[in-house]
RNA sequence: GGCCCGUUCGUCUAUCGGUUAGGACGCCAGGUUUUCAACCUGGAAAGAGGGGUUCGAUUCCCCUACGGGCUACCA
């Protein structure tokens, strides 16, 4: 079963923008795949015409490439294939594992209707499952699956376990609707073989299906693939996710800035571990990425330890690579380009305000001593700790910084020095200084700053505070 | 209603019959630092309930409770 190439595919429906439990979905198939070699492949189920569109088939493209999940070859379109679905229901209906159901709708649901008021099972029986062909009227049909009524079901799922049915709980379903389109239970099992899908991994509101999609299989005598029901991702409160939660498309997390890296560290331990590992690159994730690692139980979103997981990668990633990042979510968000100077000096500031951020709106606010000249919007926290005392300091301290050399040792000596002949701490005059420097109350270090901006800029910015 | 699935600190989870039930996020306390949302140290915090099986159950089985999914000529 496994001595396959692996092919994998990720199957949503274009009805909306990426969902993040979709995403978690494409992630694991991509994990799984890419490690071993194989294949992960993209269909975008458009078989419901009215609530497929192109834009929504877009925003899941771009999500995907968001994240990295490159899929191999084109995208496939279910709707495309409707003529290939038909054609496996013809050939059921002619070796006899299906067969023509005259049954209106509106009979069907008035049989529903009654079963239910008199506590009865709603599963459908159709008149026509073992008519004698002659007796068909000549009226629109649907062709139904004709399926065993003895005997069991049963699915091996690598995240649920033996999952069994009865056969007699299970109806027979739609393959063909009356007007000729294929269902869904139908669709996605032919495009599956079609597309040499060796393992379904998908959530597990599908578990049920997957007993009647194994009928098809077996119908045909196709070979079945490895079944991974992964269960939902619910909110913060249990319930399902959804948008009274928050964020639900994977581009509202793009536009609030969370790095990519972090994104998906935190998707992949969503509902599955390796041990005690908790912060992974993508090539630890595909190195240990398996199966058996993934839970039984819904997982709830949790945006703070998203957040927490985001830092460390901010933290850990690479400045060239983290620069572009930060653009790219400029470019993405509308946010102005860099000017040349800006970049320069972001670049040579990263490394000290890489860890201090979590999202890269963080990181961007962190760079605003970077990011602008004197005279420098300042906040109010900063404002109120330039007050007469501190600008005073400030005034002894410039006169030293006209004169210091530009090194990390030299300045760090000098406000020392300063702050010793005015017999303060040296807390008393970082504060201030930093307040003027930045504009702010929380920054990096004083001495990266100024190591930054230059020693121009720096007397500038001290200048303008204690104007 | 019927059929399936699930249930370890508040949250994500480890444990694959024997552990003081471990880690992480968050929270609280202390420390460090020139600031902190950074860092360090410490702390509180869990096996849904009830029956079995077993020398021994978080772990295996059953029941109950709770949560979830499916039950369409939607996907």
């Amino acid at each position: 079963m496994t001595d396959r190439p692996v092919v994998t595919r990720f199957a949503p429906s274009p009805t909306g923008y990426l969902h993040i439990g979709g995403a978690r979905t494409a992630l694991f198939n991509w994990l799984y795949a890419r490690a071993r070699g194989g294949q992960f492949l993209l269909r975008i189920e458009d078989t419901d015409r009215a609530r497929s569109t192109p834009e929504a088939t877009q925003a899941i493209l771009d999500g995907m490439a968001w994240l990295k999940l490159d899929h191999d070859g084109e995208a496939v379109s279910q709707f495309a294939q409707a003529a290939r679905h038909a054609e496996v229901a013809q050939s059921l209906l002619a070796q006899g594992a299906a067969y023509k159901c005259f049954s209106t709708q509106k009979e069907i649901a008035a049989f529903r209707e009654a079963a239910k008021a008199e506590g009865r099972s709603t599963l459908f029986r159709s008149p026509w499952r073992d008519a004698d062909p002659a007796s068909h009227p000549d009226a629109p049909y649907a062709i139904r699956i004709k399926a065993p009524r003895e005997g069991e079901t049963v699915i091996d799922d690598q995240v649920q376990g033996k999952v069994t049915w009865k056969n007699d709980q299970l109806d027979d379903m739609i393959l063909l609707r009356s007007d000729g389109t294929p269902t869904y239970m139908l669709a996605v099992v032919v495009d599956d073989h079609d597309m040499g899908v060796t393992h379904v991994i998908r959530g597990d509101d599908h578990l049920a299906n997957a007993a009647r999609q194994t009928q098809v299989y077996q119908a045909m005598g196709w070979k079945l693939p490895v079944w991974a029901h992964i269960p939902l991702i619910h909110g913060p409160d249990g319930k399902k996710l959804s948008k009274r939660h928050g964020a639900l498309g994977v581009e509202e997390y793009r536009d609030m800035g969370y790095p990519v890296e972090g994104m998906r560290n935190y998707l992949t331990r969503l509902g599955w571990s390796h041990g005690d590992d908790e912060v992974f690159t993508t090539a630890q994730a595909l190195e240990w990425f398996d199966l058996d690692g993934i839970g039984k139980a819904p997982a709830r979103f949790d945006f703070k330890k998203l957040e927490n997981i985001c830092g460390q990668h901010l933290a850990m990633a690479e400045e060239a690579a983290l620069l572009l990042e930060l653009e790219a979510f400029m470019t993405a968000t509308g946010l102005p380009a860099f000017e040349e100077w800006q970049r320069k000096r972001v670049s040579d500031a990263l490394y000290c305000l890489k860890d201090r951020a979590k999202t890269l709106p963080q990181l961007l606010e962190k760079a605003h001593f970077a990011l602008h000249n004197a005279p420098l919007e300042r906040d109010e926290k900063s404002l109120k700790a330039l007050d007469t005392v501190s600008r005073g300091i400030l005034a002894e301290l410039t006169p030293h910084l006209q004169t210091a050399s530009w090194t990390r040792e030299a300045l760090e000596e000098t406000v020392a020095q300063t702050a010793d002949s005015q017999g303060i701490k040296l807390g008393k005059i970082a504060q201030p200084l930093r307040a003027a420097l930045a504009g702010r109350t929380v920054s990096p270090s004083v001495f990266d700053m100024m190591l930054i901006i230059g020693r121009e800029e720096t007397l500038a910015r001290l200048k303008d505070a204690q104007d």
